[in-house]
DNA sequence: TCGACCGAAAGTGTATACAGTTTTTGTTTT
DNA sequence: AAAACAAAAACTGTATACACTTTCGGTCGA
């Protein structure tokens, strides 16, 4: 079972909600799709299912696929959830700290800058999400890893939403602080500054809602 | 979209596999349970994909679906994300409960007990993974209680294919002192109390790996 | 002019068809 | 008797067909 297109699909079409280049609301047309990755329906629907139990569109029975739209209250239990596993993942991180894991994590804020410094905005999206996932990897636990990859998609179609004025480049630096914390061994110090890391986010949850876009086929190009 | 039949199809067989009456490796052709369910294999294939997501079955390219057998080192992930997840949540519940909250659990125990007093095993073990995910709705965190659904399924599977000496009844136990803790406001205790509760499964698991059964239709019926 | 109604077009939901792969089974060969 | 091979059966992966629902455009009536 399981074919390589559905997931082609599947990361082609996530790529694009959490970029925002598909805003929330709009309508996804199985033909439209399937037209425009060159397969049939059957494959299409497949992908819509898979992005659906990730919460990243919201199937209406008889109407068809929207691009998700979070409230502000789902917004707040998903980040709630996720300073749960983070903050805990903070301090089984310090306790079990290595030179190389400090190494990986200042490599990937390195990224961060780059991308940062191009102006990439899907590649800072990606990056800054990654941050955290890529703590869990390091801490060898796949499971949280692939968990908090799926609550930071969410997340980052949320924050898109509701975009505050806390800007982008705030985050990256606050993931420097968070490793110098790290490689100091200084537990207390490394989950406050995670905790606040996660809460400016939240704290700073507006409305700030968008309109749909219609036109599928620029969106995806 | 989204049919009432693929939902249907897919809790049946999360029930089959969490209970036990289908065993890890069983390999589960999509026309016999198209045939068992009266439906086409349309569906059937859509409630696959689904519990492969769900981490309950496992799907091989070209060979099919089979009911996952997850590795002990999984297990353990999985056991250590619901160790960040329900200690913080105990947390939280000690500060804010309130007299109908603890009457809830109350409520949920009573519910166990009975089960276990009949010796009915599949409402045995729906009830015990409830509880912690009755716990996650009465704080008001629907994102969180329905994550931590899903991972209590897979620690079924997993707690049922490992299974050790630690008896079901005693997690009942656990759950009555957990809540003494929690209407007594003992942050301090309840939080050991959980922890303890989690660790127990953890730390008693063994390879006690069941042969898988063959006879779809006899599991299900 | 505006709203209700009706028919066509478009879209979703399920079943079926068919190509390609894997598994099984029966036969042959060593 | 065991291993190897070959044809057939069974199964998966994808596309297509068709019924049913929603949506859209236009017409009629108030």
């Amino acid at each position: 079972m399981e074919s390589s297109s559905t997931t082609q699909i599947v990361e082609s079409l996530t790529r694009a909600i959490v970029e925002h280049r598909l805003h929330p609301g709009t309508k996804l047309a199985e033909q439209k799709l399937a037209d425009h990755f060159g397969v049939s329906r059957t494959l299409v629907r497949q992908a819509l299912f898979q992005l659906a139990q990730n919460r990243l569109i919201r199937l209406e029975p008889a109407r068809g696929a929207f691009v998700a739209t979070p409230s502000v209250d789902e917004a707040k239990q998903v980040f709630e959830v996720r300073r749960m596993l983070e903050l805990e993942m903070t301090r089984s991180f310090v306790r079990q700290v290595t030179p190389a894991r400090i190494k990986a994590l200042r490599a990937h804020i390195a990224e961060e800058k780059k991308a940062l410094a191009n102006n990439d905005v899907p590649g800072r999206i990606e990056l800054l999400g990654d941050f955290h996932v890529r703590m869990a990897e390091l801490m060898g636990n796949q499971v949280l890893a692939e968990l908090l990859g799926e609550l930071i998609s969410r997340c980052a179609l949320i924050t898109l939403m509701y975009q505050s004025t806390h800007a982008a480049e705030h985050s990256s630096d606050e993931h420097v602080a968070l490793v110098e914390a790290l490689a100091a061994k200084d537990e207390t110090l490394a989950v406050r500054l995670m905790d606040e890391h996660l809460s400016h986010v939240v704290d700073n949850l507006t409305f700030d809602r968008k309109l749909p876009t219609n036109d599928i086929a620029m969106a995806l190009s």
